[in-house]
DNA sequence: ATAATCACCTGCTCGC
DNA sequence: TGCGAGCAGGTGATTA
């Protein structure tokens, strides 16, 4: 689930929930995450209040007067406010109770996701340094992406999925940006025009803003544990449509692999 | 420094 | 019905 408008939804949706309530402690049920759980993490935030849910990237970042909480959903993570007594389930891993008898349920079957909390004068945590800019924000810009583009072979694809380029570009919306920009995903990053990553940044937007707001029905019932996004697979239009036909020409979608993940583009579409 | 591959883990689907 | 193979929304670490 969690590309960035899944992550950008989650945000929205659990923040009102938590914001300025009180964590009266933290269970950890499995601390075999990506890395372990930090060992000190109920200690450290046990009393202390949930000022700020904030966003960089894909990571969640619970901020409080001590320190912040480092969330990352990982390929199957997901957070859902429930009450606190409901019964916890295989992969319910972290429940964050709060004081008003509800809890942050953190549940994630493969683990690959993260909760790190790190101390507030640590400065900048190690994952979040080498971040680069946030798609939707004024910092993200075409002339950037094409200066540190240059004499690189790396494919465009690889290059906008990297969070060094840009962060928050999962694969399905590397697809879908590359096909509604026109760009074949096989293409050296190196070998792309300044005028086209105008266009392309403009379509890592465009597709990162329709997900997001697509994202927003969802938000309703998000306490609810139903809310699985199936909001934008009607709007897709290459990822997982391999071998089926391009919705602008006709012509059959190729679907490749490129770093072991899927890629499909149109031969005649995307150049 | 850069590019490609590996690793982490569970669950689901597909073909036999 | 069972079993192995392969794949899944991510990304830091390792290798070449």
């Amino acid at each position: 689930m969690p590309e960035l408008p899944e992550v950008e939804t989650t945000r929205r949706g659990i923040s009102p929930h938590i914001e300025n309530k009180l964590v009266k402690k933290i269970t950890v049920r499995q601390k075999n995450l990506r890395w372990e759980v930090s060992k000190n993490l109920s200690k450290e935030v046990s009393g202390n209040t949930i000022d700020k849910v904030l966003r960089r990237g894909k990571y969640l970042l619970l901020e409080s007067a001590k320190g912040t909480i480092l969330i990352h959903l990982g390929m199957s993570g997901s957070l859902r406010v429930i009450e606190a007594t409901k019964p916890a389930g295989k992969h319910d891993h972290v429940d964050f109770i709060l004081e008003n008898g509800t809890s942050l349920r953190y549940t994630d079957p493969r683990r690959f996701g993260c909760i790190l909390w790190h101390k507030k004068g640590s400065g900048i945590h190690p994952l979040l340094l080498h971040l680069g800019p946030e798609p939707l924000s004024a910092e993200f810009q075409h002339l950037n992406l094409y200066k540190n583009s240059r004499g690189r072979s790396v494919l465009i694809k690889s290059f906008i999925m990297d969070s060094k380029t840009v962060v928050g570009v999962g694969n399905i919306y590397a697809n879908e940006a590359l096909f509604l920009a026109g760009i074949n995903p096989k293409r050296a990053a190196g070998n792309i025009s300044c005028a086209r990553y105008k266009i392309l940044v403009s379509c890592i937007r465009e597709v990162l803003n329709q997900a997001i707001k697509a994202g927003g029905t969802t938000l309703r019932d998000f306490t609810n544990s139903s809310g699985e996004p199936g909001y934008f697979k009607q709007s897709l239009n290459v990822y997982g449509r391999g071998g089926l036909v391009c919705k602008i020409c006709d012509s059959t979608l190729k679907e490749i692999r490129i770093a072991q993940r899927s890629s499909v583009y149109c031969t005649k579409c995307q150049r």
